[in-house]
Order: structure tokens, then sequence, then C-alpha cells
DNA sequence: ATAACAATTGAACAACTGTTCAACTGTTGA
DNA sequence: TCAACAGTTGAACAGTTGTTCAATTGTTAT
């Protein structure tokens, strides 16, 4: 547990509290990597892309189409959704389908439009 | 359900797959609000804020110095914190104490920690 | 080979974001 | 009333981010 040093007055108030929410805090590298995590999610186009993926596997194409934006701009969020590894792909042809990476971010996805319809 | 015109050859292939997700789809209301929710876990200043307050509530002084960051940093963080709703607030004479707005809160922030340490 | 098509990539640009600094508000105690 | 302190606020700045555009890769069919 880190030593925190008073520099405040009100600090000195209840150095209990300051202890015990030291605990309960996961570390740094924990935290930034929620937080690039959550950064991810943070965006409307990449949260589209990756509902619209939901439940099945589509081309660059079909998602540009469905949300109305350049195969440019689907494909570098695809991109950036594939590098935090939140999707996967498969090459078929001229044509490349996505699709979820695992059935973990659907349970993410699950619970993120459960918070917002609550 | 939306009626898709389909501009590029791939996308008549699977023309089931695209009726299919767009039902899955939640409105882009939703989605937008959904973004705007993880945009604010996105910031390690503000996930970092959440988690010192998981247990117990704190004043903005403690915050920054447990934090190693300024007293005017935390604050501006704070009020988009309390804008999201998801911190609340009472005044003590010269003292300001932040905790969680709600339990659903605690709730969220466990998810996340479970997802980076599995 | 060549043309056509799906997709990727890099550079450039505008828009957005987080921190700092300085000025300010509100409360307390002398 | 005045000084000290906790916190807030607005402007400014640098750094980051998302889209566009043009050029490019890789695959298929002729």
């Amino acid at each position: 547990m880190k030593e925190i040093a008073p520099k405040c007055a009100c600090e000195e108030l209840h150095p209990d509290k300051i202890a015990h929410a030291e605990v309960q805090m996961p570390n740094d590298e924990e935290l930034f990597a929620l937080a690039d995590l959550y950064k991810i999610f943070g965006d409307s186009t990449r949260i589209r892309i990756l509902y619209v993926l939901y439940d099945t596997e589509l081309c660059v194409c079909d998602i540009a189409e469905m949300l109305g934006m350049t195969l440019s701009a689907i494909s570098h969020q695809l991109r950036v959704l594939k590098q935090a590894r939140l999707v996967k792909f498969r090459r078929a042809g001229k044509t490349v389908f996505y699709s979820l990476a695992d059935d973990h971010i659907h349970s993410i996805l699950g619970q993120g439009i459960d918070h917002i319809r609550e």
C-alpha cells in the first residue's frame, strides 16, 4: 500500500478512507488498458460496426452500405477493431468477411445496451 | 426493417445476413448514447478517479493527491463525470466530497476490471 | 496480360480533447 | 473585514482522432 503525503488540510481529516481506497484501486497498468478498451467502444462508428456484426459476418462493403459511410472510413475503423482483437476476419476471394472476435464481446455489447435502455 | 439498396456485387451474395443484422441493431439514438457513455470511461484520468471512489467518498484535494495531478485537472474531469451522472457530491464547509452515483456504476467498473484480468 | 472489383493504406485536414494557467467563487476562522 | 483555503471556471495550447482523397494491393475473370 502506497504512503500518501498529506499536502492539503482536508486530507488529514480522513486518512483511513484514502488507505481503504488505495487497496481497492487496480494498478495503473490495468487502468490504462481498461481506458484503452473503453476508448474503442467510445466512437459511434466503431460501436455501430460492432452491433451490425452482432450475430453475423459481413464484408466491408456491406458494413459501409448499412452505415452510409465510405469503404475507406469503415476499413480504417475495422483496422482499429482488429488491433484491439474485437473482430476477426476471413478472406473469400475478393471479399473480406468480418465478425466479432468471440462471445465475450457479445456479453459486453449486451451489457452496454441494457444499461442504455434501463 | 430498412430496405438495403445493393450497390456492391458482394452484397447480393448474402442479403439474408444483412436483413438479420438489421433487426438486431439498436437504433442510432441508443448507439450514440452508448458511445458517449463509453467515451467517459475511455480516459485514464476519469477511470482512475472512478476507481479511487470505488468504495469511499473523497474530496477533490485527496483525489488530486492520490493521482498526482493538479486540483484544476481533477475538477475539470469531475465536472464531466458529474454531467454524465456517474458521480454525486456533497459539500461540507470548504470541502466537496465526491462518490459514485449508484451501485450500477460499481457493476460496470467490476465487469471492466474482470475483462482486463481474465 | 489486362480490366474490374474489394479492400487497404498513407497523407492531409478539420474537429475534438485534456491539461495548464490565471482569475474567480464560496466558506471558514481570526 | 480580511486572509487563507477548497474548489470551479474559461481561455489557450498541444496532442489526438476520424474522415476524406488518392494511390495501391490482391484477387478474379476474360
